[in-house]
DNA sequence: GTCTATAGGTGGATAGAC
DNA sequence: GTCTATCCACCTATAGAC
């Protein structure tokens, strides 16, 4: 009977994991070493034992999951037919990785916010010429085989993909009343859909212009 | 020679402009009412007094922004020609708007982060069916009369088009890394052009397919 | 590694003088 | 209307027992 606990039985990962809710959820002034002790059920004097106190909690938390993101974040993006499906792919991906971890896009969100993601900059950066960049390449690829219009900026035409699906997740609340004028949050469902709709949007946008004779 | 002071001569919009801009800036737990006193040059006591406490003094500030925005924001998005005019007028005035609320974007996401919009929920509502239902009607218009495709949801038409000016405005120096590869911020004329862009972006998306013999 | 106790500081609000 | 002084609650971090 080698462990009597949980996955997660390292107390490190127990506090990371209740701070990360906590950061994301009311920011990093918005609540207390408490807090994330007593939902981490541990004591809150150990929260600077572990990370040197509330910001190095602060910071192991978003890095952990940043790191999360940027090593197996987009890899299923790979492997596809043509730029256009890899569009498809990307928006997909995105979401099934948000809903996997989701506490990241508020967390992420509100480090730029408080901080223009000063606290994560090598991180974001990663992302930035990471997924982000393989996007933009995409868009060019699909342009040098004439399959999309080339009078659009690929970094541009990237972040037209990319901010919508940011928004639904990080403004969940206010996306549903947008999109369905109901009080309801958003269900993962709707998400997805509006993820398959962000990409069939974007493909039309990038579709060549046909002339009538062509 | 009646008032010596500038224009805001009353102390209370002295106090809630300078809520306003570190609210923005900060968050509601990230600032303390002495410093809001110092940054408006007024004693720190003097918010109880007009407004009951920090709580009274970020709502007064919210409210009094979001019904500028309420009221004059997306007047001049009327009179256009076609509903593919009204799409470019939309971006533009809205970030025209923007930059001369700078602090609305923020302060306006972060109570969405913070409180699911629960302190402004009236004036959000206000929003939602103003200006974001009077762009579902401008795509609705252009699918009546076959300028816009008809198999694209009005409103997830609407948000494609104005989550990307959100997230410009309100992750700004990321979008500058983002678009341009450099660390600054996006100038203000970088941000039209996005703007500009958006529109172009979304009239390609939503322009009707062409069968080879029509 | 985990706990208790506490130090040291700062938060927001208010009573009461002016 | 504005200011000073102050109260109390609560926060983070740490010393030291276990």
């Amino acid at each position: 009977m080698p462990r009597p606990l949980p996955s997660p039985d390292r107390t490190a990962d127990v506090i990371l994991d209740a701070a990360e809710a906590l950061f994301a959820e009311r920011g990093f002034d918005g609540c207390t070493v408490k807090q994330i002790g007593a939902a981490a059920r541990v004591n809150p004097a150990l929260l600077s034992y572990y990370f040197g106190g509330k910001e190095g909690t602060y910071r192991a938390a978003i890095r952990r999951r940043l790191q999360a993101f940027a090593a197996e974040g987009m890899q299923d993006m790979g492997d596809a037919a043509s730029p256009g499906e890899a569009i498809r792919r990307f928006a997909e991906a995105y979401i099934r990785f948000m809903l996997r971890h989701p506490t990241l896009p508020k967390l992420l969100f509100r480090e730029v916010l408080d901080h223009d993601a000063e606290h994560a900059v090598e991180e974001v950066r990663a992302i930035a010429s990471g997924p982000f960049q393989a996007l933009c390449d995409v868009v060019r690829a699909g342009q040098a085989r004439g399959e999309f219009r080339p009078d659009v900026d690929p970094a541009r035409a990237a972040l037209s993909i990319l901010s919508p699906l940011v928004y639904v997740l990080v403004a969940r609340p206010v996306a549903g009343i947008l999109l369905t004028g109901r009080r309801r949050g958003l269900t993962d469902d709707a998400l997805r859909g509006f993820a398959a709709h962000t990409a069939d949007f974007a493909l039309a946008a990038l579709a060549p212009v046909r002339r009538p004779g062509a």
